[in-house]
DNA sequence: AATGATGTTGCAAATGCCTTTCATTTGCAA
DNA sequence: TTGCAAATGAAAGGCATTTGCAACATCATT
């Protein structure tokens, strides 16, 4: 009738989504379009955007942005996890946070909000970055 | 000698300085280029975005992204807080975590991290946009 | 299987946030 | 007050992401 109704199933959607959760770690638009265009080479970039966006709808992938100057993406996984960055090397190390769930409600207490998402994000410098620096 | 000794202080940065340290909530490159237009006509975007930059890197501003399309800055606090974004109307709200220093020590301990920051952000619905999503 | 309605794609052009270039101006130390 | 490095404004550039549109799939119906 309308909306979210008529969403086809192409053999580029099938192919972004199956990378995407294959990949472990996280791919931003780029990577992803690199890796679709080995399979089918005349996919186009504004697919992969779009795809991206339709399944950040659907609640399929989830978007993260710790590198300012674009966004990665992952498939959903069960268990919450939150990111560290080095600053130095621009790794990222990812981590499960026991306090999610009970910062949640505290924080849907105190605002009136109804949360549906928290991201915990902490910047640093890894241990090699580290003895880098010392170094200089 | 080098690198930050050589400094100025110009008109422009004391301004938009001003205007970051006033201003409750946060502000992005664009709304502060707005209001310093009011008092400065002549100022131009790349000084704001120039200023803010020099700012995050002498420590005196944060920069956060909530928002994906671009960056809102607010003067260093001495608590730090934390944000809520209503997905709804872009409503941003903050709070603090007790739970921060702790996270912080946890990660730094499974990872080998040197930590440096850390940030909770979390995303719903305020209690305005829920109602009017229930009316429809 | 052929049809048709409508969702999707590829491509190119456009957008938007932010940065850079460069000629000119300004702060500040001597 | 002069000289020079740092800073500015204006315009051009860069890059991730989006959009307009004609050609093309998908899927429910014949």
């Amino acid at each position: 009738m309308q909306g979210l109704s008529g969403q086809r199933i192409t053999s580029q959607r099938r192919l972004l989504l199956d990378l995407l959760q294959q990949s472990e770690g996280h791919l931003d638009a780029d990577e992803l379009y690199r890796r679709a265009k080995e399979r089918e080479p005349r996919i186009s970039l504004s697919t992969v955007y779009r795809s991206l966006r339709l399944f950040k709808e659907l609640g399929l992938i989830e978007e993260r942005h710790f590198i300012e100057e674009h966004h990665h993406y992952e498939a959903r996984s069960e268990t919450e996890h939150h990111h560290v960055v080095c600053r130095g090397c621009g790794k990222v190390i990812e981590f499960e946070c026991p306090f999610a769930s009970k910062m949640k409600e505290d924080v849907s207490r105190q605002t009136g909000f109804e949360i549906f998402d928290v991201e915990v994000s902490m910047k640093g410098y890894c241990e090699r970055c580290r003895q880098e620096r010392e170094g200089d």
